[in-house]
RNA sequence: CGCGGGGUGGAGCAGUUCGGUAGCUCGUCGGGCUCAUAACCCGAAGGUCGCAGGUUCGAAUCCUGCCCCCGCAACCA
């Protein structure tokens, strides 16, 4: 027997700041059903997949908690694999950034680098953002500030470790040029020699002081490895890689990469920092990178703040993994974001998998058993009809090998659902209940199912990487087993005599919307209804309590202030700064109203505002309170007011 | 001029690299069938391909200008 060939596929590691949701569940759905196609193939597949679990970020969040970092990413990581075990993901390396060994190989590499002179100790002068942990020169700066967020940035001086990038950035261009797939898609390649190669590439900054939470540089205790560094490489350590030369067989079989597959916002620490670190480390680069679009929530990114979050487990309980999989897998586009809603999913489901699929299923196994008590066989009573419907069986892996080398997972299964679709056509061709009712049609009858059988079970076959449970069910239904892909081009491969099984239940169920969108409410009793969702787009109900004590209620200081002077927040839509007037105090108020008043409208008004909030910075003007506003639904806003003039400072009770 | 993505029948998308009769799925309407999960099969209606110019025998596709949407970032106290 020939050696299989290996095929190592990895996805990004989710970072373990929170529980995954769909659109980042995306990555491992995708990534699955590629190593399953593959290990169909008879490829020798590695997929690995895990989580990054340092930052600052992390260690701010396990604060708040009050746990340790490390108890917090246990956590989050248990979590996250949770959710990919119920996705049915088929990960052979489950790698975790905090794992000894890998944490070792790091220290390990940066030791390396370092001691070869492709890291170097320098001091950082520039200005530094806090909360993007990131130095910038006064050229990158935008306004003053923060090019990547915006806020202020602070001179500080810091002692820091650098890469060379720059000494590489040509071998870098001339790998681009060489492999011509290495990015992929080919349209996210002119972004980053356009953008970051051309323009020259700047020494990174590789080790951080500012914060604990990250993996220790060795000979130097203040500082840790910055997180990338310490992330990237766990492609390589997952599989054994040793910095002294001592790597496992693991890493000699499986390196280098044939795909990291990734989110098309990270193309750039894959295609530039990565293959450069290899280089540093004397290694093959991956063959390719696939930067996958993001999958939005009704035409928005999803994120907890605009409660437009959907997450995995949820869609699971409504719809069941297979139809989770097969929805995101078949409703993205190769290189667009695409969308969700409960709205599209339940149609996808009906169409596609209880209609076409399920109901295929369904009738035939049910003539079968109606007309020969299940049993199976191909009688060889041929009619023209036949010959097209066995062509587009065995063409039929072949289609899809050739969208899927692609990574056109989409239009893979798009051939296998247009065949299902030929199916069903086969039938009202061949009418088998009119062959029934002919005593002399018998063998026709039989051929005819037996035909239909063999192509569902060809399609269960190729159907298998995407939706494993659906595949499975299918073979255990006509009795046989699935088919690896080198068998899918012989037609009749299950025996005369095989016996059908009786539907228990339907593959999938038909839905309709409204059954989805009351068990959907049944879940998020307090959140927002499906069918709401379009309207107020950005604005979020908070939880609020079933009942507060009148204690609760006294902690709110409420008062009545007078406007004296309202301007416009420059860069801002939404905000005016408010002067006001509360008794003898005069104070300084951020809001978010400039859409419904003009800062003129605000001046001599008297409002209600909550004068004991805690003050926040906005826009890097400190508000000093709260003006309340009653919000509809739209989103319009109405300022609060006395109902007769009262003097300014009165309290509200 | 911050960066990036996008605007194609009611919905979701393909087609744009290398110009040549505008395509798929869903929905709608009409018909057929009854094995099947109100399913399946056939047919039809429905598009100035964001707008305006230009190049060309010919533009969704190339060029120029403009409009709108979204993401990043900021932000709703």
């Amino acid at each position: 027997m020939a050696e299989k060939k290996p095929y190592y596929i990895t996805t990004a590691i989710a970072y373990t700041s929170g529980k995954p949701h769909i659109g980042n569940t995306y990555e491992i759905i995708l990534t699955d059903a590629i190593a399953r196609f593959k290990r169909s193939q008879g490829y020798d597949v590695r997929f690995q997949t895990g989580t990054d679990e340092h930052g600052q970020k992390i260690e701010e969040k396990a604060a708040a908690k009050n746990v340790t970092p490390k108890q917090f990413v246990d956590g989050v990581a248990a979590q996250i694999k949770d959710i990919w075990d119920l996705m049915n993901i088929s990960y052979d390396k489950f790698i975790r950034t905090t794992d000894a060994d890998h944490e070792k190989q790091v220290q390990k590499i940066f030791k390396k680098l370092y001691e070869q002179g492709d890291i170097y100790k320098g001091t950082y002068e520039g200005m530094y953002c806090t909360p993007c942990e990131a130095f910038w020169t006064p050229s990158q700066l935008k306004d003053g500030k923060c090019p990547d967020c915006g806020r202020e940035v602070k001179p500080a001086k810091e002692e820091a470790y650098f890469f060379r990038m720059s000494k590489y950035a040509d071998r870098l261009l001339r790998y681009y040029d060489e492999h011509p797939e290495f990015i992929t898609p080919v349209s996210r390649k002119n972004e980053m020699v356009n953008n970051f190669l051309k323009p020259g590439l700047q020494d990174l900054c590789v080790s951080r002081t500012s914060f604990k939470w990250g993996i220790p540089v060795d000979f130097d205790a203040k500082h840790v490895v910055y997180v990338w560094l310490d992330a990237l490489t766990n492609y390589i350590t997952g599989l054994g890689y040793d910095a002294d030369g001592n790597s496992g067989k693991l890493f000699e079989k499986y390196w280098p990469a044939d795909v990291h597959v990734i989110g098309k916002d990270i193309i750039r620490f894959h295609t530039i920092y990565w293959p450069i670190f290899l280089m540093a480390l004397g290694l093959p680069l991956p063959k390719q990178v696939f930067g996958h679009p993001w999958l939005l929530m009704d035409g928005s990114k999803m994120s907890k703040s605009t409660g437009n979050v959907i997450y995995a487990d949820e869609l699971v309980k409504v719809f069941g993994v297979d139809a989770v999989r097969y929805f995101v897998l078949n409703d993205m586009p190769f290189d667009n974001d695409g969308n969700i809603t409960w709205e599209l999913i339940t149609d996808r489901v009906n169409a596609d998998l209880a209609n076409n699929l399920g109901n295929l299923v369904s009738r035939t196994a049910a003539m079968s058993l109606k007309y020969f008590d299940g049993v199976l066989a191909d009688k060889g009573a041929k009619e023209p009809t036949d010959d097209d419907l066995r062509q587009s069986a065995v063409a039929l892996a072949g289609k899809v090998a050739a969208k899927m080398d692609e990574f056109k997972i989409s239009d893979a299964l798009g051939e296998i659902f247009s065949f299902l679709r030929r199916c069903n056509k086969y039938i009202d061709e061949t009418a088998p209940w009119i062959l029934a009712k002919d005593e002399a049609k018998k063998d026709r009858l039989s051929t005819v199912l037996y035909n239909l059988s063999e192509s569902i079970v060809i399609a269960a076959s190729l159907l298998q990487p995407f939706l494993p449970e659906t595949a499975e069910k299918i073979a255990a239904q006509f009795n046989t087993k699935l088919r690896s892909f080198d068998e899918l081009n012989v037609f009749g491969k299950i025996e005369n005599g095989s016996k059908v099984s009786p539907t228990e239940t339907h593959l999938f169920a038909r839905r309709n919307y409204k059954e989805i969108e009351a068990q959907y409410e049944q879940m998020h009793a307090q959140a927002a209804k499906p069918e709401q969702q379009k309207q107020p787009k950005k604005s979020h109900e908070p939880e609020y309590p079933a009942e507060i004590s009148i204690d609760d209620f006294a902690k709110v200081r409420m008062q009545i202030a007078k406007v004296v002077a309202c301007e416009k927040v420059a860069k801002s839509e939404k905000l005016l700064k408010s002067t006001v007037q509360i008794g003898q105090e005069t104070r300084t108020v951020v809001s978010g109203i400039a859409k419904y008043y003009a800062p003129e409208d605000m001046v001599g008004r008297k409002v209600v505002m909550i004068t004991n909030l805690k003050p926040a910075k906005l826009c890097g003007i400190v508000s000093e309170g709260m003006i309340l506003c009653a919000e509809n639904e739209k989103g319009e806003l109405r300022l609060l007011a006395p109902e007769k003039d009262i003097e300014d400072g009165s309290g509200i009770f």
